[in-house]
DNA sequence: TTGCAAATGCAAATTATTTGCAATAATATA
DNA sequence: TATATTATTGCAAATAATTTGCATTTGCAA
């Protein structure tokens, strides 16, 4: 995993570049599956940088504030937190592995609208998550 | 609030009619939002049957594992319990006041079958849920 | 290079939830 | 109806995730 230094970019948002950031943003860069902080944490400590663990928090907390990440939490678990997605994406849980897989193709837009017009709320969000099993998963349940 | 006894539903399930169950099932038939094991617990404090609240948390695990209860939880907040509703439905939040609308119509039938053929997932369960502003909180927002 | 605010580390606090265990209550059955 | 059996409850203590207070360190602007 290349060092990085987002110095730019987290001035940008009015952060300091520091060590700690630096690393998680590479961490968040290179993982493919949204992680929870102390899967972040571990991570972390492997490299040479030494990170504690409400550090991590605390960033993951401003970087979200940022929308920088995007912290989610699935059906009874801990949050997990990723990259903030640049285009409208839900996700797709395997209930078994617990991978997950990113889709885009929202359908909610007119159902949105119909919505609101029924209830007269006006709606700024959602929040979408398919479960099912992936196609390893199903082979393996299967075989039992 | 009329006090039920809900022996033969309960014993249906395979649980004993106790006072503290009996107690829960009718609060949750009262309530029209859902609501943390908490607040449930402070309602069952009011009546003369004393409930703890580690029994609160038990009772509605078991009547989640035995879907007479539905358990979800919201952005960030912590978990909310509701009877399981009877048709398949959704929840419209208000981020202000924290209300909550229960609409059907979901549209994600036509929308799972397409991912299920793009990912080889089989999709077994979703999770939806709107946010917005009612139409009480709009105005509050507005004239700010 | 220095000063100051922001960020960090550490330990301790909080919050929601769960668990162990002894006491109690509900049901089946004698 | 009494009794045995087993589930359920209450209580206190444990756990797990996350947050906070505070002293120290660090980044960056002047």
């Amino acid at each position: 995993m290349e060092e990085l230094n987002y110095k730019e970019y987290l001035n940008k948002y009015g952060m300091k570049s520091t060590k700690q950031r630096n690393l998680l943003l590479n961490i968040l860069k290179n993982i493919k599956i949204p992680h929870t902080a102390e899967q972040i944490y571990l991570k972390a400590r492997k490299s040479d940088a030494l990170v504690n663990l409400s550090t991590v928090y605390r960033i993951l907390e401003k970087f979200t504030e940022k929308k920088i990440t995007l912290r989610t939490s699935f059906m009874d678990e801990k949050c997990v937190y990723s990259l903030f997605p640049t285009t409208h994406q839900h996700q797709l849980i395997c209930l078994r592995c617990k991978k997950v897989i990113l889709i885009g193709g929202c359908p909610l837009k007119e159902f949105e609208k119909t919505v609101e017009k029924q209830t007269d709320f006006s709606i700024v969000n959602h929040r979408l998550e398919l479960y099912g099993y992936c196609r390893d998963c199903q082979k393996i349940i299967a075989a039992n």
